[in-house]
DNA sequence: GCCGATTATTAGGAGTCCTAACCAATGGCC
DNA sequence: GGCCATTGGTTAGGACTCCTAATAATCGGC
């Protein structure tokens, strides 16, 4: 018999997140037009409204574009009002974006998107989920390591983070910040006082959060 | 105390999913400029390649895009001698898209691209790959539900797919069409041999899936 | 044999996304 | 103090994406 290899696995669970990535581009597509959005358009949004101001290059990095691409796309949504470009006062070649009253208003309305993506988890069991989100987080993990995407304030990442500091359930990790345990449900992509690791600790960290199936 | 509640749990799950599509985008992107083709383009590539030949608004519907997308990108697909269309002789208003020779060389080289999304699961140990992948059809299942998306072949929408037919591990589901026992790693999203459920059968099914974390 | 439904294309328009070239400010460095 | 490579952003130009609305051709039923 032939049971099938690791590679052939692999392969199967890499076409499963292209076909999700496909319907989270259309859902994206969807949403943004409702509001007369281009999708580039409302991802600038959704990134200033979460997490405040930023520079171009900044934006560039998160989404995974080259900068001329986002001031393509700021030029649309200065013209609309939602948001102002400023000089930084500590760098002139600085650009700082923020929204406008405007633009928050309408990146709330924004805000469901993802949510739209995360509905399709409804009928899985809480165990489930919280197994998926640690599972999830490891892959943004390894793929921030290599480059693809640039993630700035996920537990994974950050200096404060202890992964399974604790040895048993419900909690096993830790953060040294709010010096409390963590569970893999309270894992977050974007805390607002994330410090970075540096990449060697980086790669150090990632074998560990392989462990611990339910 | 206040512990996340599942909406948060959720809701985390949704931003993970979307910044790993996020990384999907930008890795087909790469992946398509190597050979100089457009994301689009690339995914049509890809399609035929897998699939074979069909019509356009097959391709449409799969890649979930309106049928003049299709029809653009085809024009510069055909212009360089990757595909050719043909009118299909049962139906002389349906078009046949077929690769040609040159086409099936290029999407074979372009085959790596989800290759390079699964390599971000490299470090999770195989329990957690094959709870994954289960989790994942089931995501992308309830996405076809909803009609986010339409994918035409795999086992959780396949008739012939008895999902937890057997009571232990590590075969669970049972393929009425092979008559064979199916372990979650051999969980197929394209099967040749796929016979579609009807959307009731769809619903009714999709809850008992949600079963069974290892 | 006509009419509504289906299938694909054309037209037109805003946006995406890249590379290359450019400009301006910064922060050493001598 | 003045040079200059680096950094942050914008402009220019070009191919492609993706939509809606309108058009053309064919199919199937009646």
């Amino acid at each position: 018999m032939a049971p099938p290899d690791g590679d052939d696995l692999d392969a199967r669970i890499g076409a499963a997140l292209a076909r999700i990535s496909l319907a989270a581009r259309h859902l994206l597509q969807r949403s943004a037009s409702t509001v007369q959005l281009s999708p580039m358009q409302a991802l600038i949004l959704e990134r200033l409204a979460r997490q405040g101001p930023a520079g171009v290059g900044d934006l560039a990095a998160t989404l995974a574009v080259r900068p001329p691409t986002v001031s393509d796309s700021l030029d649309a949504l200065e013209r609309r009002g939602l948001l102002r470009r400023t000089t930084d006062d500590e760098d002139a070649r600085r650009v700082v974006v923020r929204l406008t009253v405007r633009g928050r208003r309408l990146a709330a309305e924004l805000a469901l998107w993802p949510d739209l993506l995360a509905g399709a988890v409804s009928r899985l069991s809480r165990a489930d989920r919280e197994a998926l989100l640690r599972v999830l987080l490891t892959i943004v993990a390894e793929l921030v390591a290599r480059g693809v995407v640039y993630e700035a304030r996920m537990c994974t990442t950050c200096d404060y983070f202890r992964p399974f500091a604790h040895r048993g359930w419900p909690a096993p990790h830790h953060c040294a910040l709010l010096d409390a345990p963590l569970a893999d449900a309270a894992l977050r992509l974007d805390c607002p006082d994330h410090r970075p690791l540096d990449r060697d600790g980086l790669v150090r960290r990632l074998p560990v959060l392989q462990q611990g199936a339910p």
